[in-house]
DNA sequence: GCCCGTGTTGAGAACGGTTATCATTACTGA
DNA sequence: TCAGTAATGATAACCGTTCTCAACACGGGC
């Protein structure tokens, strides 16, 4: 593993990521490259995700059904997520607030290697006017 | 499903889970609840954690890992937390600031009936310590 | 351009958590 | 007490993800 090879495989992963809008599955995202004729397996999907992920290209997230979802992660600093629970779409949020309330509360209570999930799911603004004429 | 019939299984999986500190998954409720002489079975467990979540007695989210994850919401007030990735204790943590900040952000994006996720994962005090003998 | 060592791939098996199945049990209202 | 019917629980099925391992192919060295 100390050589990084390239391969189609992996940057068929790393386009189809960054073609696709909002989050998708690893599942979604292996159909859709099969879709478009590519002969991907699924295993190798994974990997490339896990590995576009811990390169910082890709985030990645638990949707609330349990399934990993990812998203092209084109600035690579860290941000968080605004994600329409009935669309899917989702927008870039600043949390530069909510980055040093979370790293200080950690600290305030001695853990470490903190991580947070903080995403907002809710209805954007289309799927609230949809859901008011229905 | 019309009527609801009072089980003693339904009642010990609310009563673990109110004793039961912090958040715990469904098979770690199982657990310990054999552990403590209830014969319940699994399956049930799980049927009760989902009527308890969706009735709102018991708050559910994903665990990083991929697990549900439950918590007793005696407390209908709504706080946060800090949890262990190693052992699972929680702490509460206040979030008043993320409170306002979060339906501030959800509004400006036109977003309604916005629930967030603000919830740290890391190594606690202990943890750490132990980690580090390693 | 060709070879070879080794990282990568992919089909399928394994795995872990969750949900469905279905015969049996036991609430509940009459 | 009794019948009707939710609820239970052992187990199988399911689903997403990870592992296995033989076959493959990238890339540095020649």
């Amino acid at each position: 593993m100390a050589i990084r090879r390239n391969t189609w495989q992996r940057e068929a992963v790393r386009e189809a990521l960054e073609r696709s809008e909002g989050f998708i599955s690893a599942q979604a995202l292996h159909t859709e490259l099969h879709r478009t004729g590519s002969p991907i397996g699924l295993a190798t999907v994974y990997r490339a995700l896990a590995d576009l992920s811990t390169e910082g290209e890709a985030d990645s997230l638990q949707s609330p059904e349990g399934e990993a979802i990812y998203r092209s992660c084109a600035s690579i600093d860290h941000h968080h997520h605004l994600i329409c629970r009935q669309c899917g779409t989702t927008a870039e949020i600043e949390a530069t607030e909510v980055e040093a309330w979370a790293s200080r509360v950690a600290a305030e209570h001695g853990f470490t290697e903190a991580r947070h999930v903080v995403d907002i799911f809710g209805l954007c603004a289309d799927c609230t006017a949809a859901a008011a004429r229905a």
